[in-house]
DNA sequence: ACTTGTGAAGGCTTTCACAGCC
DNA sequence: GGCTGTGAAAGCCTTCACAAGT
């Protein structure tokens, strides 16, 4: 029973709004309620829970903290994320800042750079040490995953790199094709691309910025 | 003729790929090629380059620079595109610097912020201006698209706002579902979930980070 | 009466395989 | 010989509609 990553995608989002939920004190909801929480039908969300197991009640609905543990479980949620990010620059820094506090299961617990003049300064939490460290850095701190904030034309390498120190997860924001190992799954995160998704949405007559 | 979400994707890849082979020198490409280079089917490729018209030529290939042309105006690439930035923190800040220099068609043009302690100081380029001010920056300085980096519970009244001032589209960074209204198209980057897809594709037996 | 779980249908996307053209 | 463009096939995902259960 392996999970379609467009199901993997809706999984992580009925499970937020099933914790906000219970946050809420609410105790039971139907297939329909989640479904116009989110915007999607609910015979979409009853079969992504069915591949769970029988989870709901019929004439019921779903036991939402039941729901919560399930998902948490099965979205491995249970255990936090030690995060090492590659690449100290504006994004780099953004990023461990942003992940550095309350994020739950993950954490940015290191951050590298090439360049001697960002080592040593202190971002979220930690100090910047220099990249050719990064095997010390991984096992010292027991990081598992790895933030590429590089340049594209470093992606490859330094995914290669991180594959070599032991991580077991990369997730990419630099704008460059990366060919991963099919033992370090890769994530890219491209923002380039997102806004050129939008740009292609935007109404014809826009006025333009020229 | 409307391309679909995953074809818009894949196209945009390819435009990227192919201005590299023009920046290279590269004057034909067959659809074999691109695909070793983006690892996928050749025949998608030809699919999705068929959408456009007859591009390529049989038993030659694509021609690079006619190909770059015709899909930068596809893809309305061939304008720039003016975007405000509402929420400096950590995030925002590094969005604005990360896309106020180079990057060609993308120009974050202002930011806002709702935070006194924030409006006035200086970040990629411009000043920050205080959040009530929106309407006035985005007239001004012609913004188009609007980059939301607020917290997720001031997400929708965010967009609310955006789409009020007349901004065309709208980058959501906030972990939290917008509804869109159809004029103004909204596209998600939520970095969370992003995370959490990777969590769960992790090899099974690794360490945990408890 | 109400809601889940699910086979069947429908729709969308990718791959196949080959005719058509250089 | 080599490569594109494309109908047909295959595969995947979503929606429908209803039996089963409370």
């Amino acid at each position: 029973m392996s999970i379609s990553p467009l199901t993997l995608n809706r999984l992580c989002f009925y499970l937020r709004a099933l914790r906000r939920m219970a946050d809420a004190g609410t105790q039971r909801v139907s297939s329909q309620q989640l479904a116009d929480r989110l915007s999607l039908s609910a015979a979409q969300i009853r079969k992504d829970l069915a591949q769970l197991g029988e989870l709901g009640i019929r004439g019921v609905g779903y036991d939402v903290a039941g729901l919560v543990e399930r998902l948490t479980k099965v979205l491995r949620l249970d255990r936090s994320y030690r995060m090492v990010v590659v690449g100290m620059g504006n994004l780099g820094r953004a990023l461990s800042a942003y992940f550095g506090f309350n994020h739950g299961a993950f954490v940015v617990v290191a951050g590298v750079d090439p360049d001697p003049a960002k080592v040593g300064r202190e971002v979220g939490g930690f100090i910047v040490r220099p990249l050719d460290e990064l095997a010390d850095v991984v096992r010292e701190e027991r990081a598992q995953l790895g933030v590429l904030a590089v340049p594209a034309a470093a992606a490859q390498e330094t995914y290669d790199l991180l594959v070599k120190v032991g991580v077991q997860g990369v997730l990419n924001f630099a704008p460059s094709r990366v060919r991963p190992v099919p033992e370090v799954p890769l994530k890219n995160v491209d923002l380039r691309i997102y806004l050129e998704e939008l740009a292609y949405r935007l109404p014809e007559d826009a006025p333009t910025g020229d």
